[in-house]
DNA sequence: CAGTTCCATGACTTGAGGTCATTCTATGAG
DNA sequence: CTCATAGAATGACCTCAAGTCATGGAACTG
């Protein structure tokens, strides 16, 4: 299983191009236009022609700045994943209250923020289950370079607090956390991420608050210490 | 958020060509020589042209039965995942043992299993992570339908003999162990997607073990009924 | 102003998915 | 055995989108 990626697959290139000086504003405009085009239209169908047209521009342009179709995908989920909230971004009256009641602020507010502003939440679909497994690596790195929701210092924060369990790695501690967060919620917002959980047939909307409540008493069980 | 993918989306098709009675056995072979491209190439790099070639075939014919590749993909999809045990598949002596042994089984199996035969597991990944959304809706429903690892069966079994929780909903327990059985068992397996659980820097693969124990322990906790 | 680097352009190439009129072939009736 | 017919196979052809590149500005540099 060693070389597949590796040798089998053709490899992919998300060329690095440097962020030349003269040209950041027009790369950030470039941007902003794909990111709505790719929550549109999903990865595959979106269009670079489209994009260059809707700006103005010539579709080589954009080749020029980003190399591939990928490449400027890549930029775009980054630009998308980093303008979401990290974890501690709570208000202080929450952190107060603890790590599993920032959790609880977070999901009781995503769908109010998808709603508002659905695009990067839509790209950050993409990224992570419609485009490729090249790009799900490259994404991988980034997340652990990055750690754009600030995971890995919110889990510090609640093992300071006594509020995790000590006897867990917390590397694992963060993957489950990532893990279930990122599923729960993708579930909780999108149609086709959906394994039945909300959507069945003509489930009332007010279950949606018991799963939430089930889901968090689930995790805290998992990884939170022993209550009292 | 409502109607981004029946409106903006452009509508996919995976059409069902019903299968005609005389070429059963020729779907089957072009079945099992998309998996093997598809699985060593990924979805994207992964040629129609070359399938046809390779079973000394037109291409016309492989879109004649499929439809295109998408519908080829998630028949090769399917495929893959039936091909997979069911949780209860295990001998009887550790079905025995209980829930939690059957899981403990089976993720201490799985690493063999691929390394046997990492073709469909592949596949399964392509289908979860490197497709696209409108795809990934189609699994869901296949995976409503079918349940192919038998998980709704086995968390009754698990239910009945008193080791999972009986206040939660049973759908929910079902999601749960979906979704972090499958991402624990990725993070094992893949490079792609191991957010560093396993390689963050040349971790014996002893290790794994202890993972493997923790992860169960954290899931009995998180599902299972008190213990004693 | 000259020289140089960067940037924009759009016509062009490549190549893959998908179509379809035609041809072939298996089957079963007469 | 022959012919009729439906289903299957074919491959030339079409479409269309990603990606390339030679050329021609535009903006700094000294």
């Amino acid at each position: 299983m060693s070389g597949i990626s590796s040798s089998l697959v053709s490899p992919p290139r998300y060329r690095n191009l440097p962020a030349r000086p003269r040209s950041e504003g027009k790369r950030a405009r470039i941007v902003d236009a794909a990111m709505r085009h790719f929550a549109e239209q999903g990865y595959n169908a979106a269009r670079v022609g489209d994009i260059a047209a809707a700006l103005g521009i010539a579709k080589g342009s954009i080749f020029q700045h980003f190399g591939s179709k990928d490449g400027l995908f890549f930029e775009v989920y980054k630009k998308a994943v980093r303008s979401f909230p990290r974890y501690l971004d709570a208000p202080v009256e929450v952190r107060d209250r603890g790590f599993f009641e920032v959790l609880r602020y977070w999901l009781a507010r995503t769908e109010h923020l998808v709603h508002e502003d659905w695009i990067p939440y839509r790209v950050s679909l993409l990224g992570n289950y419609g485009t490729d497994l090249a790009l799900k690596r490259e994404i991988n790195r980034f997340f652990m370079a990055e750690d754009p929701y600030g995971t890995v210092t919110f889990v510090r924060f609640g093992l300071q607090r006594g509020e995790l369990r000590k006897d867990l790695d917390q590397e694992m501690i963060v993957s489950i956390l990532d893990w279930t967060m990122e599923r729960f919620q993708d579930a909780l917002l999108t149609e086709e991420l959906d394994p039945g959980l909300f959507r069945r047939q003509g489930d009332p909307s007010e279950k949606k608050d018991a799963r939430i409540a089930q889901f968090l008493d689930v995790l805290q069980r998992a990884i939170g210490a022993e209550r009292r």
